[in-house]
DNA sequence: ATATACCCGACTAAAATAGTCAAGTTTTTG
DNA sequence: CAAAAACTTGACTATTTTAGTCGGGTATAT
């Protein structure tokens, strides 16, 4: 039950220009130095987050990333998807071989992962990027 | 972020026992047949369950398995954490080269992934094996 | 006796993950 | 204009994890 770096590394360059841009354009390259995250492989997930409409972004010298939203704005589930990272804590499809088919005793806990994925999700749905910057252990 | 099939089979097993058991030892090969879980990995699994106290066996023709406990006391963390499923978001270790430090501007999310985490723990911990079978779709 | 069912460690194929690499394009600034 | 900074994109790959299987046990009811 992990969440994959793809996403947690998104939340932290997110969390990071929210403290860092002042109103500039954050390029990927202060985000590695500081948080210690591949440059190649932000790009990658930057990608994602701009075909996303989660950031926009600003080319050649002094360009960089730019957030779309304000943070208090910005949902931490908005940043998920953008990434793929659907909380479906099984696959289960109906009619797939491969699982249950919802029928008779197959399945009696189909429900109950159901619950388990709104759970989550509401946890998600509810957090803002802003929640994670009063953080008082954090130094910057 | 998904579950592993070990940890979906093992509630779906035991969800199987509390339904089928009439005092009496239920045989992986009948969970087998019902749930359409292969068999070979069903022991797998239940030494686990075993090991942790989750079930007990009976040994021998007409033998099996029993719950431990009744479902209604049985949390499905319990469950859980019996095949090592830790509900660890993130794999975050003070010292760990390949992770943040702690300090600074690194691991900004740091607090936000334990609150992910108590949320989710939360949930298992409250639930109990009782609470998957009180669901009207599933037909016996 | 013998069939049924638990016991247990080792093994493996396939998928997912966590990146890297190469080869660009765009834009600012000197 | 040239050069450098920074975004763009698809393809590639090593490692790890997952989802099982296999083989050879042991215990016990009938």
């Amino acid at each position: 039950m992990k969440l994959n770096t793809k996403s947690r590394y998104a939340v932290m360059a997110l969390a990071d220009m929210a403290v860092f841009s002042n109103q500039k354009a954050v390029s990927l390259r202060d985000i590695s130095l500081r948080q210690g995250i591949s440059l190649l492989y932000l790009e990658q997930i930057f990608l994602k987050l701009k075909k996303n409409n989660i950031v926009k972004s600003v080319r050649g010298i002094n360009g960089g990333y730019m957030l779309v939203k304000i943070p208090k704005e910005l949902k931490i589930l908005d940043i998920l998807l953008a990434l793929d990272q659907k909380v479906k804590t099984i696959g289960c499809k109906k009619d797939s071989k491969k699982s249950c088919n919802g029928k008779s005793t197959k399945c009696i806990t189909h429900n109950f992962w159901d619950e388990l994925d709104i759970h989550i999700n509401s946890f998600f749905e509810s957090k803002k990027l802003s929640d994670l910057l009063k953080n008082k252990e954090v130094r910057y």
